[in-house]
DNA sequence: CTAACTAAACCTA
DNA sequence: TAGGTTTAGTTAG
């Protein structure tokens, strides 16, 4: 399991990856330190053995290139962020979910209850919620694009002052 | 296996 | 808008 921190405009970011992909990408903090901490604490709370399968051969990451998408991001560029993620962590129910979320395009929303009509189970918005709650690659997962139907905007790991603020930066509205 | 959780949605008034 | 009901998957015991 690879770490490193980046500094975003935003603040420092921890991330960590495979030769698979992303496994986890936190929302910056405002230092290193507090950046370290927060990663290490996401790393710790990962599934034992993961189910890693397929690797990629050769180096897809380089850290260079994710930072400076970041960094665009939070200037408010309109980019992908279309880093491969390692999927190996996540319950099947839970790939499912955010192997949806991950489609979703900067500045575009869905709800809840879209995803889990998706998926064919038309009543299955609260599991869902359960499940995006999982996501633990930030930004490029965007589980902030995610919001409730009929009242307020659902929820968030990181604090509902950051998915605000996500949201209002790709000039997404919603009700309050 | 059950029961108590959810980052929801729906129904009624 | 507010409150109660329904709902599906995860997690703890």
């Amino acid at each position: 399991m690879n770490t490193a921190i980046i500094e975003t405009p935003a603040g420092y970011s921890g991330l960590s990856w495979t030769p698979v992909g992303l496994v986890v990408l936190n929302l910056p903090s405002p230092s290193p330190q507090d950046a370290e901490i927060k990663l290490r604490e996401a790393i710790e709370g990962l599934p034992v053995k993961p189910g890693s399968k397929k690797e990629i051969p050769g180096s897809w990451f380089e850290l260079s290139s994710v930072e400076r998408e970041i960094a665009l991001y939070f200037g408010g560029k309109s980019v992908d962020l279309e880093f491969p993620v390692d999927w190996g962590y996540y319950t099947e129910f839970q790939k499912r979910v955010l192997q949806k979320v991950y489609l979703i395009k900067w500045g575009q929303a869905t709800t809840y209850g879209q995803i889990a009509a998706d998926l064919g189970s038309p009543r299955g918005a609260r599991a869902v919620g359960s499940a995006v709650g999982s996501n633990r690659a930030l930004l490029i997962i965007p589980c902030h694009r995610v919001i409730a139907r009929n009242s307020g905007l659902g929820g968030f790991g990181g604090g509902l002052d950051w998915k605000r603020k996500l949201l209002k930066l790709e000039g997404i509205t919603y009700k309050e």
